[in-house]
DNA sequence: TTTATAATTAGCTAATTGTCTAATTGTTGT
DNA sequence: ACAACAATTAGACAATTAGCTAATTATAAA
């Protein structure tokens, strides 16, 4: 968990995460959206997978990264919760129903 | 919000933030749950109060720090937000109803 | 089998960070 | 006015970090 915060600490790091969202990407595209080294991202992408943020497959000359969304939720409304946010409305006074 | 982050990026400074949440404390009692120098406390602080997560008030010879609850939440929740967590149940096809 | 391409590792630097002790500031009580 | 206490600032240091270029590895294409 303290991983995880310490990779959202950079913004680059966030913004890869955000690209990752609408789906996965390899390195070098992923590279292109930001004004860096290969190796500066590379060292970016190894902090996020450490954090198990990232999940990397392989597909020939390139690597494919592929956001881990559980994880991110996990830490984010982990975190969240413990201080009443975000909470979850099964134990509080209200209750959930599917509209018509 | 880079500043929010930074700040939560560090253990202690999380820790902090579970502490304010049941109340105000202050400096010197904050200080006590941990095993660093009050002036490593007092840089925390600052970084804290720099993301604006935490506000001071001077009382005497203390000083009193609020947890600012909302700014916390809108960051957190914010970022969450970008990636579909934690949705507002509003804009989907459930509807919140006030239990009997 | 070379050659080209994608990505990472190695090695370096400058800047930042978390920590400390000593000194300073501000406030209260004697 | 002075001593005690709470907190911060000043200044130093070791560790970490984000960045770079050059070198390496691995795969694909000619």
């Amino acid at each position: 968990m303290n991983t995880v915060f310490k990779a959202l600490s950079d913004p680059t790091r966030r913004r890869v995460l955000q690209l990752l969202q609408t789906g996965p990407l390899s390195a070098g595209d992923i590279g292109k959206h930001f004004d860096v080294s290969a190796p500066t991202m590379s060292a970016h992408f190894a902090v996020l997978k450490e954090a198990d943020l990232i999940h990397a497959e392989k597909a020939g000359k390139s690597v494919i990264y592929h956001l881990k969304l559980s994880v991110l939720e996990d830490a984010l409304l982990g975190f969240a919760q413990s201080f009443g946010i975000g909470e979850d409305t099964s134990t509080s006074s209200v209750k959930l129903e599917i509209k018509p």
